[in-house]
DNA sequence: CGGATCATTGACTGGTGTCAACTTAGGTGG
DNA sequence: CCACCTAAGTTGACACCAGTCAATGATCCG
């Protein structure tokens, strides 16, 4: 198959760094798959079959303590690597925020490939390096700032990558997000009720608005990056 | 130098995946060097100059709000990497918890070294990718857990990384913290305050002792486990 | 012995979680 | 077309955990 030239993501993935006849030798082994919203491709805690990248759509990676409480630890857009490569068990679930597209190889299949190819494994260190310091940057979120600190900092996160197009014509930065209330609260370790707390702040105080559920517009940037450093 | 063949950690820092002939080359660039506690080798949001093994010693990564307030991030112990290769800026200083030794590269001599060795990158690769799991595994515990359940967690890796020989005579599993109080509590995310009370909660409860300001003991591993899972 | 640093303890406050009621939006079927 | 139903979000009242501020206690060292 030569779905790989003509992959949505083949310049900005980790296969970016295969040339043509490697590319080719990946391609055999990979397998185009179609997941729908909610679906979970891989679970917390079990032997991480299958590792791939994510074509198209929104997944999210979690945890869970004992009682139940899910914690995201990291959300993947498209050309972001999923899975836990030359490991055993894969210690987080992923499961699709939106229906998706991923290409999914073995792992057994790809950490054989990325052993012959050094620009691909250097690709992925340079993913998994850049994918740690933003979960260390995370951890700083989590450990210290405040609920309405949270929201600001995840609304700006997502305006920035969810918004391709900058600014509407009445100056406003309008996104769609791929989350419901629980999900922003399960990524900022909130409740709903604080998220749509201080969310409804953020809306009388004018600095966004709200059109739909899902659908953010931010008015005053500038003041929302104020909030989401200080009180 | 030849010091590479006697290193300490020769057999477990990435080092450990080049031959002879290779790991002469990188020793060509390598400088060992002496930390003294509290001392800070890179500075969070400056360019990362350096990277490197730790040879000797406890370090703690952190980066801090604001207005000041510290978080832990990451704690590098002997055969660790640190420092940020490929890119630009360190998202995090790098701070001595003890006297330490650590092995130094510029950053441009390890990026050199390392795009003609892929071995090496290749352990770099396994590093990263369980540095990153530990740094998930450590964002559900401050988005999700109580503060006794962090203090609980934080004492088992303690003893787990810290008590080389297992249980002393009397059945415990005794080890020196290289931190204080203030220091443990950057990395749960709470405060000084907060630590104190849940460790003498502990002490009181029969969990553990505290023979020294930072000696733990600890009584009831079982007991202890089921205090860092649940309430 | 006195001073400095670190840890502990207490009293109080406030932010976030909890529980419950209500609102809104969207979809289905009579 | 409207009534109803469901799921998601919002709002309010209250409780409680952890933060804050302040005082006390323990160690170490000059």
């Amino acid at each position: 198959m030569d779905a790989c030239a003509h992959c949505a993501v083949r310049e900005s993935a980790i296969c970016h760094s295969l040339p043509e006849d490697r590319l080719e030798e990946l391609s055999r082994y990979g397998r185009r798959q179609n997941v729908t919203r909610g679906q979970t491709l891989l679970w917390e805690g079990e032997d991480s079959l299958l590792v791939g990248n994510v074509i198209d759509g929104v997944l999210k990676l979690s945890a869970s303590t004992w009682d139940g409480c899910d914690q995201t630890l990291g959300i993947a857009y498209p050309s972001d690597f999923i899975g836990r490569p030359f490991g055993t068990k894969s210690q987080q679930s992923v499961t699709a925020l939106t229906d998706a597209m991923v290409c999914t190889f073995t792992r057994a299949d790809f950490d054989a490939v990325a052993q012959r190819n050094p620009d691909l494994e250097h690709s992925l260190l340079q993913r998994t390096l850049s994918d740690l310091d933003h979960a260390r940057r995370w951890m700083l979120l989590l450990g210290q700032k405040s609920a309405i600190e949270r929201v600001a900092s995840f609304l700006l996160e997502m305006a920035s990558r969810l918004s391709e197009d900058g600014e509407d014509e009445a100056g406003r930065i309008v996104f769609e997000l791929p989350f419901g209330r629980q999900e922003i609260a399960e990524v900022l370790g909130l409740t709903i009720e604080t998220v749509s707390r201080q969310i409804t702040r953020l809306r009388c105080d004018g600095l966004i608005e709200t059109p739909g559920k899902r659908t953010i517009a931010i008015l005053d940037r500038e003041e929302l990056e104020t909030r989401a450093e200080s009180a």
